[in-house]
This record gives structure tokens, sequence and C-alpha cells, in this order.
DNA sequence: CTAGGGTTAG
């Protein structure tokens, strides 16, 4: 122990912490096992004590907790050094300062700031900045002011810390007042006050006072310096002026690696991706020197523009300057490769990684669960847990989105306490992960207080938790909360409309529906998209309103896709229309050969009626063209553990309990007489007889669920098919008489089945 | 000075 002891001492004075990290770094860990309990008067024999400063290992300590950000021990500990006579290293104070602004504790920063000024009588000059700054950080330029007028050695620095903090702000006149302030107070501005003070101007309001400045240094011929230029160029790409600092850049007789970087970040956000490719090409030309950040910026181009071919040839560039195995080009390769659907590539670039960090973490997991790996996704996840590696909110929506699509929610909730503990959760984009996660799991309760704990809901977290509602089968709910959000002044988005049309169609509501798409152009300023209408035409099909889908369908202002096709034929099923599905089935089997639905819909509308010759002909040409992709299943989670049942399985060691159950619940049940074909008989192979539907994989995993669970709690089945019509029809007879609630969650939607009825009102 | 990862839908 003596000796790792040493070694973390001397990590001290160089040991700098990312500052975007809420998580204690890995390097960090090794300071947080210096127990809290570590001795104010050090004399262990065994250390070699010439080697240790007095304090030394009390100022490590003092530097660990406020860096693992718990400033209620550091303020205690401060004052165990006080007594026992040790001081407080400036490196400390700094540290504390930092810690204290980046939580925005303004009540510990002050203790921290009165006792530095307790303790020593003049500190140095950095630290009154630092103290400074927190104030800025924490947001209370009244306290930074008070301050700023205080002290007696204001050095430019100062000036930068308080004008940037005003800027930040968006006072303005307060900045630039504070700016002339400085130039008549004999301050002699260098070239560092003012890029410090440009980095300080990040958005579109702040153009304004750019342009003053850089007006300023063209006016005193500060300007026409390279790094003086390069932080111009970027000033106008964070004030959204793009043109601007094409003209700053153009103008540029010597051009670094770094303003050329800026200028494609600024490209980048106004989603001008084959500039960015353009800009890239002309740097190789021009021989500039490029340098990891280029790679970043030119390789997210690539990914955005899905364009693997460019993509590859840059990575081979990177590769033969060496590159590859940064961070900073290994990262971006990886999400490059994932964006293009090419797995294996985003892993072998992630592998040669030489030090993964957290962003290359988040970008290899976002990959598995893109690519639809979602148990190994967790696992990973897990793992790294399990290591202590430090991870960021990003990782967490990935596994939020892990989650629903295995239907844990007990897993789900442990992330969620896990992202709480950390910090994490508070992030607008983990949260509507979240509350979707919580909602997809079935739990919409717990989906509702997730949503309710968001401070300011954002159009997404307003989505979401509309979304939930509809997915659950609850449109007036959803409907509320939709007026709920315009209320709050928050506006919909594209997305935001299918989950309201969705709730529509899940309940009929035509009128409503109609007065939804017909209002989003010109009251709420989205304009429809073929998505949208596809939403409208499944609120007429499912309506039975089947000629006015078709006629919206040709009067639509776009070409109908295969869901067109789609929403129509599933309309022509619910209400047996043999003449328009036919129409429909033709173009949907047209736009895409692929989908099921159209045979098996098709097949049933013909066997419905009695037409089993032609009905034989979709079940033939579905078998010829193999479309079987995944067999159809139920499951079940008890206890933690999850049981999965497939048609007619007799693998489960309580089989035969749960086959007695199910014939003990048949004797009042009556299956339909027209048995027709259901999506789970298709992909678990074609029955030539068709039987009892006795041993449907959903009811096997409801009568495993009755009789090894309390009977107080709500049966939760998930299946990866559609729920077929007799089995709807099971639940809800099993619902009555049993009394249990019943939940299923099938591929497109959640049945809660109660007393008999069920929530979808049997639209599904 | 400059960079890389994520959210809502049928």
């Amino acid at each position: 122990m003596s000796s790792s002891l040493t070694v973390q001492c001397s990590l001290l004075p160089s040991c700098a912490l990312h500052h975007h990290d809420q998580t204690p770094s890995t390097k960090a860990a090794n300071f947080a096992q210096i127990p809290s309990w570590v001795s104010l008067k050090f004399t262990a024999p065994s250390i070699n004590t010439s080697q240790i400063e007095s304090g030394q290992v009390e100022n490590v300590h003092l530097v660990s907790l406020s860096k693992q950000g718990k400033l209620k021990e550091a303020r205690d500990f401060l004052k165990h050094m006080n007594e026992a006579g040790v001081s407080v290293s400036p490196q400390s104070y700094k540290c504390l300062f930092e810690k204290c602004g980046l939580m925005g504790s303004l009540s510990d920063g002050k203790f921290v700031h009165d006792w530095l000024r307790k303790t020593i009588k003049s500190p140095p000059e950095f630290l009154e900045n630092d103290a400074l700054q927190m104030y800025c950080d924490c947001g209370s330029l009244s306290d930074a002011q008070k301050m700023f007028d205080e002290m007696l050695h204001k050095n430019l620095v100062s000036w930068v810390i308080i004008i940037s903090a005003y800027a930040q702000k968006g006072i303005l006149k307060r900045a630039i007042l504070m700016f002339s302030h400085m130039l008549e107070s004999g301050i002699r501005p260098n070239s560092s006050i003012f890029t410090s003070l440009l980095r300080s101007l990040t958005e579109h309001s702040l153009l304004e006072l750019g342009k003053q400045i850089h007006s300023y240094l063209i006016r005193t011929g500060m300007n026409s310096n390279v790094s003086i230029d390069t932080s111009i160029a970027n000033m106008y790409v964070k004030c959204g002026w793009l043109e601007g600092a094409k003209l700053v850049f153009d103008r540029m007789a010597d051009k670094n690696a770094v303003v050329w970087t800026g200028l494609m970040v600024g490209y980048t956000e106004d989603e001008k991706l084959e500039e960015v490719l353009e800009l890239f090409a002309e740097m190789v030309r021009k021989s500039v020197e490029v340098d990891d950040f280029v790679f970043s910026i030119i390789l997210k181009a690539c990914a955005g523009l899905e364009d693997l071919i460019m993509g590859r040839q840059i990575h081979g560039y990177s590769v033969k300057l060496g590159l590859d195995s940064e961070v900073s080009v290994g990262t971006p390769l990886v999400d490059l490769y994932v964006k293009c659907a090419n797995f294996e590539s985003a892993c072998r670039a992630f592998e040669r990684i030489h030090e993964p960090n957290d962003v290359s973490w988040s970008a290899i997991i976002s990959g598995y669960c893109q690519s639809g790996k979602f148990e190994e996704c967790v696992k990973i996840f897990q793992s790294l847990i399990r290591k202590g590696v430090t991870l960021n909110s990003f990782v967490y929506t990935s596994i939020f989105q892990a989650c629903p699509a295995i239907a844990d929610v007990n897993l789900g909730t442990q992330v969620h306490a896990d992202a709480i503990k950390r910090g994490l959760v508070a992030l607008l984009h983990g949260a509507s992960a979240m509350i979707t996660m919580y909602s997809k799991c079935g739990r919409l309760d717990f989906a509702y207080r997730a949503f309710e704990s968001i401070g300011k809901p954002d159009t997404v977290a307003w989505t979401s938790i509309i979304s939930g509602y509809a997915y659950h089968g609850n449109a007036s709910e959803a409907l509320r909360l939709f007026h709920r959000m315009q209320d709050s002044g928050v506006r919909p988005n594209s997305v935001t409309f299918i989950a309201v049309l969705t709730a529509c169609s899940h309940s009929g509501l035509v009128t409503e529906g109609k007065q939804y798409l017909d209002s989003m152009s010109c009251v709420y300023d989205v304009e429809p998209t073929i998505d949208h209408y596809d939403c409208m035409i499944d609120v007429y099909s499912r309506a039975g309103l089947l000629q006015e889908a078709l006629e919206l369908i040709k009067g639509m202002p776009f070409e109908p896709d295969a869901m067109s096709w789609k929403s129509l034929l599933g309309g022509c099923w619910i209400h047996r229309n043999l003449e328009v599905g036919k129409f429909a089935a033709e173009n949907l089997l047209q736009l895409d050969p692929e989908d099921t639905a159209s045979y098996i819909i098709m097949f049933n509308l013909y066997a419905s009626s009695g037409k089993w010759e032609e009905a034989a002909v979709f079940r033939r040409m579905m078998a010829e063209r193999n479309l079987r992709k995944e067999i159809g299943c139920s499951w079940i989670t008890v206890k933690g553990e999850k049981h999965r049942f497939i048609v007619g399985d007799q693998h489960h060691p309580q089989i035969e309990q749960i086959y007695s159950k199910l014939k003990e619940l048949s004797i009042s049940f009556r299956e339909a007489e027209d048995s027709l074909l259901t999506e789970e008989d298709v992909l678990n192979g074609f029955p030539e007889r068709r039987e009892q539907l006795l041993d449907h994989s959903e009811r096997l995993a409801i009568a495993f669920g009755l009789i090894s669970t309390p009977s107080n709690v709500p049966i939760v089945v998930f299946k990866n098919i559609r729920a077929c019509k007799d089995c709807h029809e099971f639940a809800k007879h099993v619902s009555v008489v049993t009394g249990r609630a019943i939940v299923v969650r099938d591929s497109s939607r959640f049945h809660h089945f109660e007393l008999g009825e069920c929530s979808c009102r049997d639209y599904w």
C-alpha cells in the first residue's frame, strides 16, 4: 500500500480531469481508493516520508473528494486539515472551485472562497480568477460582479472571465460596456484575450457582439494573425454565419488545419455534407497537413451521407498516416460503419483503437443496438459497469432502446437506477428514451412518472409520452396530452403528428384524424409527409371507410408507398372486403414482395369467402418465396427468468400443468368457427390440418403465467408477432373467468385485457 | 483555437 500511495501522489500535479466527465475517470478511481480516514498526521513508518511533502497526502485526498463531487465531505475535510495545521495547496483550491462551478453548487463554492480568504492573506491571482470563474459557472453574476469589483489585482484573465460570462448569459450590453471599461482602465488587450472572448460567443444572438469585436480588431490592426483570424472564423461558424466565416477564411494567407476543421464543422451543421467532402479534397490538393481532428469531421460527413465508398478511402488514408488507432479517428470510423450498416467493419475499427474512451464505447454499443444485437449490447454494458469503465449519458440511451427490444423491464429499471446514481438521468435525450422504454416494457404508469419528473419536457419528450398512450390504446389521454403540450408552449413536430394520428386510428376517430392532418401545415407549420398520409389511410381503413382511403391514396400529393397499401389491406381484412383487398395486395406485392402481410391476408380473405383454390395460390407463393423470417413466439418473465414458448411447445418442464390449465380454461370457450390462417401458423410452418388453437404460444405463456404468479399481479406476455384474433378472444375470456388482468404486447402495440374487454377495442 | 457517440414513429 505504501508504494502505491507514493505513486498516486506523484500523479497529482499532472492529473487533469476531463471537464465534460460527470463521473470519476479511471485514474480518479485510484484516488477514490484512499479511505476517508486517511491520517492527517501522517507518520506511518513504512512510508518514505522524505519523498512526500507535508500535507501532500491530505491534499491528494481533498482533490479526490472534490473530483468525485463529494463537496460536503470536502468541506468537512477542509476543517479537519485546518485543525491539524495542514495547509491547503493552491492546486486543491483550484480543483474545488472547478468542481463547484461544474456542479453549479454556489453555496459550496462560497464556502470554499470564504475559506480561502480566511486562511490565506493574499491568495495568488490565478486562484482569485478561479473563484471568479466559479461564480460565473454557478450562474451568479451578481456574486461574480461583486467579487470582481473588490478584486485588487484584476488582470487580463479576470476581465475575460467576467466579459465572457456576460456574453454567454446574453447580457450583451453589459459585456460590451465591460469591454470598454477594460480598455479605459489601461489594460492592453493581447491576442489571447480576443481568442478567449471570441470562444465564448457560441450562439446566433451573440453574432452582433462578434462583429463588433471583429471590427475593433480590424481597426487596431490586430487581425491578419493566424490564431486571431481562426478564432474569428470559428466564432462566425458557431454564431451561425457561415458566409462570414467563409469570407474570413478566404482572406487568410496562412490557413492551418484548425480553421479548415472549423469551417467543415460549419458546413456539417448546415447539413451541407457534400461541401465538406469538397473542402477535404481541396485540403489534400493543397497539401495542408491533416490531423486527427480533420479525420473526425470528414468521417462524420461520410457517415451522414452514408457514403461507404468515400468513407473507406478516407479510412485507408488515415491508416497510411497511422492515425486510425487514435480515439479521435477510430471512434468516428466506428460510427461511420454503424451508420452504413456494416457492423463487422465497425467492430474491426473499434478493436484497432488503442485506448477506447467513453465516446468510443457509446459508439460501438449504439452499433450493437442499431444492428439488432440487443442481448450482446446489454451484456457489454453490464461488463463495462462491472469493470468500472467510465461511461456517459449517451450509452444509457442505447441501453434504454435495447430494453424494450428484449422486453426486460427489470433490466430497464436497474439501468434507470444506475443512471440516477451517476447523475446522468436528467439529460433530456436519455429521459425520452427512458419514457419509451417504460411504455414499451408495459409500464405506462412508470413512463408517465418518468415524464413528470422532467422539469421542462421538450418536443421529443412530449412525443414519447403521447406515443406511449397511443401505443397502449388510450387515445383520449394521448390527445389530451397533445393539447397540454401546446398549452405549455412546446411545438409539435412531424413525429408528434404520427403519434397523434396513430392514436386516432386506434380509436376510430376519423373526423379528428382528418382535422389534425389538414391543420398540420397551416396551424402548426409542420409539412405533412407520406407517413402522415399513410396514418390517415390507416384511420379510414380501420374505420371501414375503404373508399375514402382509396380516394386519399389517389388524391394525396405523394406516390403511395408500401405502407399506404398495407394500411388499406389491413382495413380490407378487418372489414372483409375482397375486391379492394385484391387491388391493395397487387400493389403491395409489387412494392414489397417480401412482406408476408399480403400473402396471409389474401389467403384469409379468399378462405373466408370459401374460395379455397385462390387462397391456396397465396399459400404456395409464400412457400416458394421462402418467406419465413423468424419464428413466432411468446414469452413471460417470472421471478426474473424468461420463459419462452413456440406453437405446440412441449419443452417446458411444467408443460403438463400448462396444458391441463389450458384445457380447463377452454371448457367454457368456443373457438371461432371459420378457423383461419394466422401469422403464427405461417411463421412456424404451414399446418396441413387446422386443429384447435389451444397450443398457440400466446396461450401457453398466459397459462404458465396463471399457474406461476400470484393472483394479484397482472400477467404480462410479450410476443414477437401480431396477436391472432382467436388468441385475442381467448385472452378476453381468460380475463373474465379468472378475474386476472392480462397484458399482451404484440409486434405492434399493447393489449390490456380486463373483465372480458381489451383496451384496443378490437382495433389492431 | 478545431473533433467523434444519442432521443420521439408506423
